[in-house]
RNA sequence: CGGGGUGUGGCGCAGUCGGCUAGCGCGCAGCGUUUGGGACGCUGAGGUCGGAGGUUCAAGUCCUCUCACCCCGACCA
């Protein structure tokens, strides 16, 4: 390609607001265009990089077993009601109707379409194991689009699912999905943390991320430092030691006049805060819940909204709260009737701790579990923090940012049952089908390699993914020599089925060498008057200083070497 | 959904106590001189100042409404 034919041009300039590194150099290098909140184009050198990246997953995906179709993005509403994950995704669904008043969605992920497939297509044991996948637009009305294309409304995603007849064969083609998995982003020139998570609105059970550490990620991850166990924050657990002061005493109640925060009364009371209980109130699904958790510890909504089994949970606002008869500032489990309890497995392992009295400016001392209390549920509700101990080792949690470059899922049978995807086994009984999906996000995969690949002057393509191999950059090319020298080197890189970036604009030396030190191909090649005085050009790599001289009849087979070597 | 901010040529910005023909830098086009790390001169093209309504002799500037985008919060009584 030349560059002076090379739709988007690179800027000097790019709009402040584009916070983060590969926002900031995929605007620089002309490679996106934002049309509106969370929706880009991609122009020609992201379009190259893109399909690298999707060549390496189908590579991955083929060699573990998959076979590549394509469903539809626009998708029949009733299908999400049959499984009942149109309320999960909620405000997250694009909708659309027909001219008949037919409710559409444009689809989030294909979980629905592709069981519907699998429905209509498995019979029989025989079929089985069956893993599809596709690389298709998804489409997400996420609340706040950002940082480029980390987070977007429209993207392209790879999804794969898995059939099988059994756990073990789930297992088995879980395992070969989190190896292919690895596989790519090795390839990709990406390090990426394996790290338990929660499967969310996709559902099912147990579920990894594959997690990029770094400060832009949205992602908190807790890592122990011992045994290097890794969740994310929204599952992961921590040790919650015990708190014993001593046998039960009798409840007794205590003025604490205007002090109502945790902190507050902590501080009055001169005791530490994990002695005391903590109200929190939420709305799940509708219905006022009250939380009780040691003071120490904060609510893990995510827990929280898996232990209640509801579909939407938010905070009570204050209105909500004191129209619920609670007393804020002093709110109490004890003698608490007609709301429902949900406590974390914290406040049953201590004793005689504080809570509120139900009572504007009165806390009770010597609450116990469960002679004072009880809950509807018990459940670790607790969000694990750095300096917490890990439940595995006792070693120290630390916490650090990821960004989720891939997320694979043991969905069981949910989704089969909900649509009919059965298949007969050898004895000749009817049987839900096992499932499991796998998704990587193409574009934001793009952006954390660009992150993880950059200096001050640009992107530092690894090879594998870098939208042409070689840049040739021809300097002076009002010079006759240097420009023969130039294009014919560079219809020797074409004829040879190198990808070549050939910047033949008549610009100055520090913007050709600062457009490809932004641009980051792998190697560049200099023609310039003074290496052919030598008689050579120049070869430098995107990832070292010095550039070495190679005679003009043996360029070709260095470069060649070059790409070809890792 | 709540709070804050910003909308002026392709990009980055100034102009906003109302006042003449809306300006600067980059980029773009032409000519010339240059050029081993973002050169320079001259000439030129490109804007219904996000949109609608209003106030006024006069609106980019003031008022009302509206749309879009960005940032923060989605948070413990």
């Amino acid at each position: 390609m030349r560059l002076s034919n090379l739709f988007g041009k690179t800027q000097r300039e790019i709009p402040a607001d584009a916070d983060t590194a590969n926002h900031r150099l995929m605007l620089r290098t002309g490679m996106i265009r934002q049309l509106t909140a969370g929706v880009y184009s991609y122009l020609p050198l992201a379009l190259r990089t893109l399909r690298k990246i999707e060549d390496i997953i189908r590579d991955e995906m083929d060699k573990a077993g998959g076979q590549e179709i394509s469903m539809p993005v626009l998708q029949p509403l009733e299908l999400w009601q049959k499984t009942g994950r149109d309320a999960a995704f909620g405000n997250g669904l694009f909708t659309l109707s027909d001219r008949r008043d037919r409710q559409l969605v444009l689809g989030p992920t294909h979980e629905e379409v592709v069981t519907d497939l699998a429905a209509s297509n498995v019979q029989s044991y025989r079929d089985l194991p069956l893993m599809l996948y596709q690389i298709q637009t998804k489409f997400r009305d996420e609340p706040r689009p950002r940082g480029g294309l980390v987070r977007v409304r429209e993207f392209k995603m790879k999804d794969m699912y898995s059939f099988d007849a059994d756990e073990e064969g789930l297992e088995k083609n879980y395992q070969a999905m989190l190896q292919a998995y690895k596989n790519i982003y090795e390839r990709c020139g990406l390090p990426v943390m394996v790290i338990e998570a929660d499967s969310g609105a996709i559902g099912g059970k147990d579920s990894n991320e594959f997690m990029v550490v770094s400060d832009i990620g949205e992602d908190e991850i807790i890592c122990c430092d011992k045994c290097n166990c890794a969740a994310n924050a929204e599952k992961a657990k921590s040790v919650k030691e015990s708190v014993y002061n001593g046998e039960p005493l009798p409840l007794e109640e205590v003025a604490t006049p205007g002090y109502k925060t945790i902190e507050d009364v902590a501080g009055f009371l001169k005791i530490p805060r994990n002695h005391t209980l903590k109200a929190v109130f939420y709305i799940a699904d509708g219905k006022f819940v009250f939380i009780v958790i040691r003071g120490d510890i904060e609510v893990n909504e995510i827990k929280l909204k898996n232990s209640l089994r509801c579909k939407d949970l938010r905070l009570a606002t204050d209105e909500e709260v004191s129209s619920a008869g609670i007393v804020a500032g002093s709110a109490s489990p004890v003698g608490l009737k007609g709301i429902k309890i949900i406590a974390d497995d914290s406040v049953t392992s201590g004793t005689n701790f504080v809570a509120g009295g139900n009572k504007a400016d009165v806390h009770l001392k010597n609450v116990n579990y469960p002679r004072d209390f009880t809950a509807d549920i018990i459940a670790d509700i607790a969000l694990a923090c750095a300096g917490n101990k890990c439940p595995n080792c006792n070693g120290k949690l630390t916490s650090r940012q990821g960004i989720e470059v891939g997320h694979i899922f043991k969905l069981g049978t949910f989704l089969s049952k909900a649509l009919g995807a059965n298949y007969i086994d050898a004895e000749g009984e009817l049987k839900p089908v096992i499932m499991g999906c796998y998704g990587i996000g193409i574009g934001r995969l793009m952006a954390a390699i660009v992150e993880m690949n950059h200096d001050d002057k640009g992107i530092i393509w690894p090879k594998s993914v870098a939208p042409y191999q070689v840049h040739l950059c021809p300097l002076f090319v009002e010079n006759e020599e240097v420009a023969a020298r130039a294009e014919s080197l560079y219809k020797e890189l074409e004829a040879e089925g190198l990808e070549a970036l050939y910047d033949d604009r008549n610009e100055s030396t520090g913007v050709k060498f600062n457009d490809a030190d932004l641009l980051g191909i792998p190697l560049r090649v200099t023609v310039s008057p003074r290496s052919l005085e030598k008689g050579c050009v120049e070869v430098k790599r995107r990832n070292e200083k010095k550039a070495e001289l190679v005679p003009v009849d043996e360029a070709l087979e260095k470069i060649k070497e070059l790409i070809l070597s890792s």
